[in-house]
DNA sequence: AGATAATATCTTCCGTGTCAGATATATTCC
DNA sequence: GGAATATATCTGACACGGAAGATATTATCT
């Protein structure tokens, strides 16, 4: 049985065959899987009440370990959306009182986002139904193939500055 | 030199030991990394005046060969969009001049996407380049690799059903 | 110190997508 | 044939992110 992509290049080779459209059986194929693991890992960060741009943040903070705290800056750079979608996304998990905004000590420029209690007990809570979830999606390979698939990808991603 | 990911898990096994993190060297890396590809795929669009969404449209008529039309029904389920998803692709296209929507003989709820002359040598010209573009993308790779990583993509899409 | 540039964050506007429901047409069952 | 249901598409409200510019604060240079 082939997949989607495999169709696809069947009829390009067909319709374009003075392109090498080999390429795709890569880039298509991750980025639909992208979409599609996209869609499996929001399911569970929606059975805690969260989207994917909070649990980022939520993550992103409590990962770093106590205070639990970054510059609006550093979250953007961590987490790869511009300053404005940090600033929304802050915004968001203020009203929901999982951070807090403070003033940066010295520099009156930066600020502090910092994890409350309740944003730590919840992300540790979704962070753990979050890994269980990806454990069940890589479930499909071997050890071997798990690592396999994770030295292609960091050779791609150190190479593409990724 | 560690990636991104790299440094992220180790926080994450300081953080949290009693989780295995092992997963995110998957699926955080293909996260990011479909992140990164899409930004770089999209400036190929970009140069030939199309954004994601209408070279989307545009490329699935196109393979589809001559008559090069499709449902907006089938449109949706090749691209993984919604229903109103791609009612505004299509419009967006249309106002352009690349696609006409008729009437499907026969079932009068249906409609046919047709690519017009204009927009079938418009997308013959982008993906040209685009396939140009991914071949520039996957040179990091051997040819061993590019295969083994097809055939672990394709082993997943099958699973998951993408 | 004052002017200029740099940095950090926020605001505003816009584009695009999803979701739920509206509409139009077709099919089924009596 | 008529009612109920199914299917295909479109519409409208809303959510979210990007880009450019506004604002606030700090650093640098003279």
């Amino acid at each position: 049985m082939a997949d989607h992509v495999s169709t696809v290049m069947a009829q390009w080779e067909q319709e374009r065959p003075d392109l090498d459209v080999t390429p795709q059986a890569v880039i298509a194929r991750l980025h639909r899987l992208a979409l599609r693991l996209t869609d499996e890992l929001v399911q569970v960060y929606a059975q805690h009440g969260l989207g994917e741009g909070e649990f980022d943040v939520l993550a992103t903070l409590r990962r770093q370990g106590a205070p639990y705290a970054l510059t609006p800056k550093e979250l953007g750079e961590q987490t790869m959306v511009s300053s404005g979608a940090v600033t929304k996304r802050v915004d968001r998990c203020l009203a929901q009182g999982w951070v807090s905004r403070g003033r940066r000590d010295e520099d009156g420029r930066g600020r502090r986002i910092a994890l409350t209690e309740s944003g730590r007990e919840l992300i540790d809570a979704a962070f753990a139904d979050h890994i269980a979830n990806e454990h069940r999606l890589l479930a499909v390979f071997t050890a071997t193939e798990r690592r396999s698939l994770a030295r292609l990808l960091e050779k791609w991603a150190e190479q593409t500055g990724a």
